[in-house]
DNA sequence: TCCATGGAAATAATCGATTATTTGGTCTAG
DNA sequence: CTAGACCAAATAATCGATTATTTCCATGGA
């Protein structure tokens, strides 16, 4: 998920880093919102160079738009934009999740089937950023063994991205079952190695999730 | 290719991010190599701020390695990682012709017809770089219209860090002309609407630039 | 000989202050 | 009234100095 920044004891820029990463996935600010720097400064209480460089690993890495002179903005909610997530999802998810139906050995299927569980038992009383991350760990744990360090960082990018849209979301409670559903449904088919089924209903299930979110887009 | 960093006078950081990228892309430093930075300071004469404002974007985007306390340094070219990059490129940018060609307009085959031109005559004498940035902007005219920025954004990534195997590569002549010949076919084949055989093609062609550029990697 | 330890030198990261640019409002000429 | 120029306040970007961490080498013990 993060960068490769680890070894050696964590440094302020990369802590801030994943502050604000998670406040914009969280939709903590506004979507185009000028971000002040003196501001974040204060709210975060750090210096103004490791945050300066959070912030620009954060618009390098496409959360963030950076204007030259102009500081840095949040990025809008489009419809369109959305539409281009989701598809480029089921492009590269399908994809991968083809490959790892062909390469996932034993480990891997114990890892799905954990992560799954884990992801089951979160209920109505889980805490709000805690789902996202089961659920981010489950789409990750199924395409893991694709092969690609590229395909699964364009992923998660990817998933970042849709995560904007799809915090603001309404929890619709029906829709939110038939996903829970298309998990199991998921697992099975990975574990029966029926790549073509599998990728079918992947991209069914990133379809879902998009029509989902598509209320958190600018005019509702 | 750049990150849209363009509004208002350009600052320093993005400046020295841009040589910087350059200077990777065209082998300027060796594999694996650390970055001092109190040499890139020297040599770039530049200020601490913006130099490091730059190498965090660097990293983000994948062309430098970021180690916390222990600085940046340049990625290995290692053949895993060419393979990696080789069949991202065939599956993405096969996918991004496909799309160009259902999309693409009257303008479209004018920019690509004229990007072919200007990579035609680039001859023996042309100077090191150039040759390969309208290389670049060939292939980049060719997928332009395929409708989503994501895909034309991970594609633009996998160029560059392609372009760190190519540039090592020897220049095999005959090589060279066969590759110049699928370009030539490719174009063909784009106005012609043959989304199946295009698709071919270029997979076909990154595949055979991928041949070329194997000798760069570590053991040789 | 080989590892472990200590400490100085090198270097990465951070801070505080300064400079450069943009923004927003006001005034004047047409 | 409107358009343009200008000035002051806000804020982004950069610099120079300081702090924290790692690296490297020398030394001593097993």
């Amino acid at each position: 998920m993060n960068q490769a920044t680890r070894p050696g004891s964590a440094t302020t820029a990369s802590r801030i880093y994943e502050a604000l990463r998670q406040d914009l996935l969280n939709g903590r600010f506004d979507a185009g919102e000028r971000l002040s720097i003196t501001r974040l400064r204060e709210t975060y209480q750090v210096g103004l160079s490791p945050l300066r460089e959070a912030l620009n690993r954060l618009a390098a890495y496409g959360l963030l738009r950076q204007e030259n002179q102009r500081g840095f903005r949040v990025l809008e909610l489009t419809r369109v934009e959305l539409a281009d997530i989701t598809e480029m999802r089921r492009q590269l998810e399908g994809l991968a999740l083809e490959l790892a139906i062909r390469y996932g050995d034993d480990e891997w299927e114990s890892q799905l089937l954990a992560a799954n569980h884990r992801l089951g038992r979160a209920g109505e009383s889980t805490p709000v950023g805690e789902w996202e991350q089961l659920h981010a760990r489950f789409h990750n744990a199924l395409v893991a063994p694709c092969g690609s360090t590229w395909l699964l960082r364009f992923i998660s990018q990817l998933h970042d991205q849709f995560d904007r849209y799809r915090r603001v979301a309404p929890r619709a409670q029906e829709l939110r079952q038939r996903l829970d559903t298309q998990h199991q449904e998921l697992v099975d088919l990975a574990l029966a190695r029926d790549a073509r089924r599998a990728r079918e209903l992947i991209e069914e299930h990133i379809t879902l999730s998009s029509e989902v979110a598509k209320h958190s887009c600018h005019p509702a």
